[in-house]
Formats: structure tokens, sequence, C-alpha cells
DNA sequence: AGAGGTCGCGCC
DNA sequence: AGGGCGCGACCTCT
């Protein structure tokens, strides 16, 4: 397989630096001793055609930053099937414990560390004038990407001539922000990036070595496959987005509101409600969008409150519980998903949210507007599939506990883990009296429950499936102890915060008190639970990417562009023309069995899905 | 006026 | 309950 670099020039255009394939034993990863077998520079108006053309071989395209490089190539009709993104490559090596050691994980922060990949910048030219936002950078900067690349990579490159380099120092033809975004200086200051080929060359030298020197390259290299891939797909379904009805969307809102208001008016309902409430209440001034007035209301009112959560305000027996449950749910709706969130993020008949590839420390993704991710079950009927296509919706059934059976090889465990209903085959096994029981007390083995029903349940759980409490009972204690915890394929926890290591000297220093020690215990006991989850968190989330990755390679084979038009965790969701809606279901189920494969072999644990071909997402289940 | 913190609730 | 999030609204502080 061929591996090609893409460097952006500041100007505009890019050059192509094409790697020799390297030997099998590598992994699939390219020869970087000797550089570039040849580069090749292409103005920015010509890219997405040369691309394109490339493309045909499929290769391996290595971009900075596919959440900024890719749109442009897809808004011209350019797809790519494989990529490895350097930002988000490097974010998961840097803090690897499988790679610990590793150049690229002990040097000093550079500028692949930021929150956006390095831009290559006229800044870096040799004869510029220093400006203020040099003063910005940490002093140590400027080196940051020579050490990351260390001797080896970055001296190789350099060492065998300047090839790279030589046609960097050639300007660009593509014209001077032609169609591209023009950084602005202002809006965020970077540090003097080195600019020029070697930075990405230097980094993904420096990268495949840490991988090829870790502890589980084969795991490692499949991470970087899935994450990368996963940048893909969040393109692609920013770009194609989800498939929206406004008018049905604003028919539902009207229904329950009432008609639009103007801004800043309460609709109708909403209105009614409030009136209500003060009624009840005998509080005819009341706000009941102030907390502080509401509460005081309640107890007013002498509902044994002491905040206005909803679970709160169930519990008691007053008239202004039910207004007040009703107010809340749709005042939720207006301001979550009303008129201005339809105005703001659905045009064109598409809901088009950002999502941020390893937004979460987990490698869950997260979404930065939009609320993607939270789409409530009230609005879903607003998912229609345009006519002639329908949606495939599918999910994981209880991904995670199957997740923990699997990677901590439990026998018993798998047993429960290879039928369509884990939580009942726990019961029928006589583990648990029934299947609530049995999904209350894996779920708190999963989160680390301390109390109630959940936490009593952990002794009959852990006498049947040792491992596999085990697995996150050791993760818990690493965590109390302020290790690093890693996943199945190698991302690791970030460690405790500065006041996390403060709480824990304080406790064992000479002035200590009690309160100290329990402060010092608390927080130990808060970071073993937020470990004990990431390892099953992260790696059921790998097993997502894996997943969404073998569609998304079957979805390409497929007649009439059936595409990918969201995930959630552990669910997505295929727009597809009705008569390949079949296919895409077997799709979706391969993926699945492929995806359980890669991760852990013929460990005998199945990944079980509820699918659905539905017209509208609130049919699915 | 704007920033930052907290609450409450939506999703997995 | 217990883990991970994003977001809007309100409130407080500066």
């Amino acid at each position: 397989m061929s591996w090609i670099v893409v460097e952006h020039l500041a100007g505009g255009g890019a050059v192509l630096h094409e790697l020799a394939p390297g030997d099998a034993a590598a992994g699939g990863a390219p020869d970087l001793s000797r550089g570039p077998t040849a580069s090749v520079q292409v103005a920015s108006d010509d890219l997405a055609a040369v691309v394109a053309a490339r493309e045909a071989d499929r290769p391996r395209w290595v971009l900075d930053e596919v959440a900024l490089r890719y749109p442009p190539l897809l808004a011209a009709g350019v797809r790519l099937d494989r990529c490895h993104d350097l930002r988000l490559c490097h974010a998961i090596l840097r803090t690897s414990a499988s790679c610990s050691d590793s150049a690229l994980a002990t040097a000093v922060p550079g500028p692949w560390d930021a929150r956006h990949a390095p831009e290559p910048d006229a800044a870096a030219e040799s004869d510029r004038q220093p400006t203020l936002f040099d003063d910005l950078a940490p002093p140590e900067s400027s080196d940051a990407a020579a050490s990351l690349g260390s001797a080896s990579s970055w001296n190789f490159w350099h060492g065998s001539g300047a090839r790279a380099s030589t046609v960097v120092a050639s300007s660009p033809s593509g014209g001077e922000g032609e169609g591209g975004v023009v950084p602005d200086p202002l809006a965020e200051p970077r540090t003097p990036a080195e600019g020029g080929p070697a930075d990405l060359l230097a980094e993904l030298g420096a990268q495949l070595e840490a991988v090829a020197g870790s502890e589980q390259p084969g795991r490692l290299r499949l991470l970087l496959a899935a994450e990368s891939t996963g940048a893909l797909v969040a393109a692609e379904m920013a770009h194609d987005g989800m498939p929206w009805d406004a008018a049905e969307h604003d028919r539902l809102l009207t229904e329950l509101l009432g008609p639009r208001p103007a801004p800043g008016a309460r609709p109708a309902r909403l209105e009614e409600l409030a009136a209500q409430i003060r009624r009840a209440l005998d509080a005819p001034a009341l706000n009941p969008d102030s907390q502080p007035d509401l509460l005081h209301a309640l107890r007013r009112a002498g509902l044994d409150v002491t905040s206005t959560r909803r679970s709160e305000i169930a519990a008691q027996q007053h008239p202004a519980v039910e207004p007040v449950l009703a107010y809340k749910k749709l005042s939720r709706l207006l301001s979550a998903n009303g008129w201005a969130w339809l105005d703001t993020w659905v045009r064109d008949g598409r809901f088009r949210p950002d999502y941020v590839v390893g937004g979460v420390v987990t490698g869950r993704w997260a979404t930065s507007g939009g609320g993607a991710l939270q789409l409530p079950a009230q609005i879903r009927s607003a998912v229609r599939a345009e006519p002639g296509w329908t949606l495939v919706v599918a999910d994981a059934s209880q991904l995670e506990p199957r997740v923990l059976a699997a990677m901590s090889a439990d026998g018993a465990m798998a047993d429960a883990a290879r039928g369509a209903d884990l939580y009942q085959a726990l019961a029928d096994a006589g583990t648990v009296s029934s299947r609530k029981e049995a999904k209350y007390g894996m779920l708190g083995a999963i989160y680390g429950a301390t109390t109630g029903v959940s936490a009593a349940l952990m002794p009959r759980l852990t006498a049947a499936y040792p491992r596999a409490i085990g697995l996150v009972e050791a993760a818990a204690r690493a965590g109390e102890r302020g290790e690093v915890v890693s996943t199945w394929l190698g991302r690791s926890s970030p460690r405790p915060g500065p006041s996390w290591w403060a709480a824990r000297e304080a406790a064992s220093g000479e002035g200590a008190d009690a309160r100290d020690v329990a402060e010092a215990r608390r927080r130990a006991r808060d970071w073993g639970r937020f470990t004990r989850n990431f390892v099953v968190q992260g790696t059921a989330a790998e097993w997502a990417l894996c997943w969404m990755a073998a569609l998304r390679r079957r979805l390409r084979d497929l007649p009439g562009r059936p595409h990918l038009v969201f995930f959630l965790h552990d669910e997505v969701m295929v727009h597809s023309p009705v008569g390949v809606a079949e296919q895409v279901v077997e799709a979706v189920r391969d993926a699945a069995a492929e995806a359980g494969r890669l991760l852990f072999g013929d460990a005998p644990v199945e990944f079980a899905l509820d699918v659905a071909v539905v017209d509208s997402y609130d049919r699915a289940t």
C-alpha cells in the first residue's frame, strides 16, 4: 500500500510526497529511511482533481488534520478511502502507556500538542521579521518539532538530499488564499511553526517509530487507523448531513408549545402552564424559569424539596407538581431544540452537527454544536428519509458488558454474551434473580456503584465472573493510586491533576487531620471510578469506531450510494435507497462481526445488534 | 457588559 | 446510584 503525505502550503496549494512501501513486517508502514520517492507540487485549484486521480490506487493519505483538509475535498466531490490524521494520532501516541518511552512521548510539548495541527506559515520564512506573537510562545517550542522528530527521522530526511525542501522553496502557484481560509493571526496565538515538509514527515516518522517500538504495535496501528477513518466519517457526515424534515419539526413544536412566538416571548402553552404554577403556589409574580425563585416558592407552598430537580419535585404530592414538570419538559424542548435551534442547525433539509473526533478522553466523539449527541426522543420524528430512501438504524445492544466480557476473557460472562440478551442470560445462569438485577449489577460494576441495590450485587457478580469484575476492579485500584490505565487498543487515561496530588499529599503529611484524609480518600475513589469506566467505555468506543469503519468500506461497494448520516457511541444510521436497504442491513451486521474479530480475534463473544429499517428515526426502538 | 460557575437535563 | 459528555439559562462576580 502506498502512503502519500499531503503538505499544505501557506499560500494555497500543496505538495504530495509519495513514500516507498515498507516490508510486511512493519504492519504496512511505509519506508521512511530515504525520504519520499517523489514530491509533486500541486496548485490549489488542481488539488482536488489530482487527489481524486491518485485515489484510484487507494493510498493512505497522510494529512496534518482531516477536519481542516477534507471538507474542501468533499465539496469538490472527492472522497478518500483511508488516511492517517497526524494530529489525532499524535494525541493518542503522546499519552499511550504502550509507547511511553518513545521519542514522541518523551519530547517537550510542541506544535502537534496544540488544539489544532501546526499550520504551514509564511512566518517560517527565514527573512521574516519577529512579531509580537513570538512572545506568546513558550521559549522551548521552536525546537519542539525537531526534537519530536528526533535524530531518527529528521536527519534521515535531510541527510538524503533536500528534495522536499527544494520544492517548498519554490513559490506556490496556487495563488494567495484562493478559495481557502486565510488564517487570522489575531485569532489565536501560534507557536512559530517551522513550516515545510519536515514537520509532516518528521512527525509521521516519529509516530511510526513510536508504534513500532511499542508494547502492542498491532493494536496501536488498528487504533490509529480506526481513529483516522473516524475523522473521515465525521467530515463526510457533516458534508452529507442528517436528513431533517423542518416542517415536521415545526409541526411538532407548534403542537406541543403553540405557534411560534415573537423572539423572547413565551409560547402560549408555556404561558398557560406558568399561570397554573403561579396559582398553585400562590405566587403571582413567579418566574418559573428562575431556579432560586421557583425553589423558594415551592418550599413556601409546603413542598419538601431542596432543589428544583425533576426527580425531587415528582416525589411530592401537590397541585403544583404536574404543571411544574410539564413546564420544565416543554421549556427544555424550546430552549434546546426549538425554533432557534432549527434556524441555526438545519439548512436545506439537513442537520449538520460539528462532530469532534476524539473529543472525549475515553475516545468517544463529542460535538461542538447542535447537541447532536443528545437528540431527544421527542423530536426524532423529524429525522426523516428522503422519498425513495430509508433509514437503517442499528445499535449495539449491551455493548459495554460485552466488551468487558471479551477484553477480560471471562469464560462464564462470554457464555452470557453469546446470545441476544446478555442481561437475561446472567439471570438465567442463576447469578442474579432477575434481568433487572443483572442490568443494574453490571452497570454498577462498570460505573463503580458504591451504594444501593447495585453495590449489593457485587459479591455475587464477583464470584460468578471473577475475571470480568477483576478487570474493572484492577482499573479502579490503579486509578485510586493515581496510575494510568489503558483501553484494549492502547488509548491511555490522563493522570489526575495537581489538586488531586495535593490532596493526597496533604492527607499523608504531618499536620493531616481527619478531614484531609477523608478528602483524599474521596478523591481517590472518584478517580478510581473514572479509570474503572475508562477502560470499558474507551474499548467500547474502539469497537464502535472499527464497526463504523468496516461498515463504511462495505457501503462503498453498494449501489445507489447509501451513506452514514449519524453516529452515537454505539449506534449508527445509514441513509439508503429503499432498494438497497436489505444489503445495508447485512453490511451493518457483517461489520459488527468484523469489528469483534479485529479487536478480540476469535473471542467467543457476540456483538448483538438491534437493526431497524424505518422512514423516521422515532420508529427505531 | 462580559466571564465564569452552577444547575438541570438531554443522550450514551 | 455510579461513568462520560454538551448546552442553555440563570446568577454572581468583576
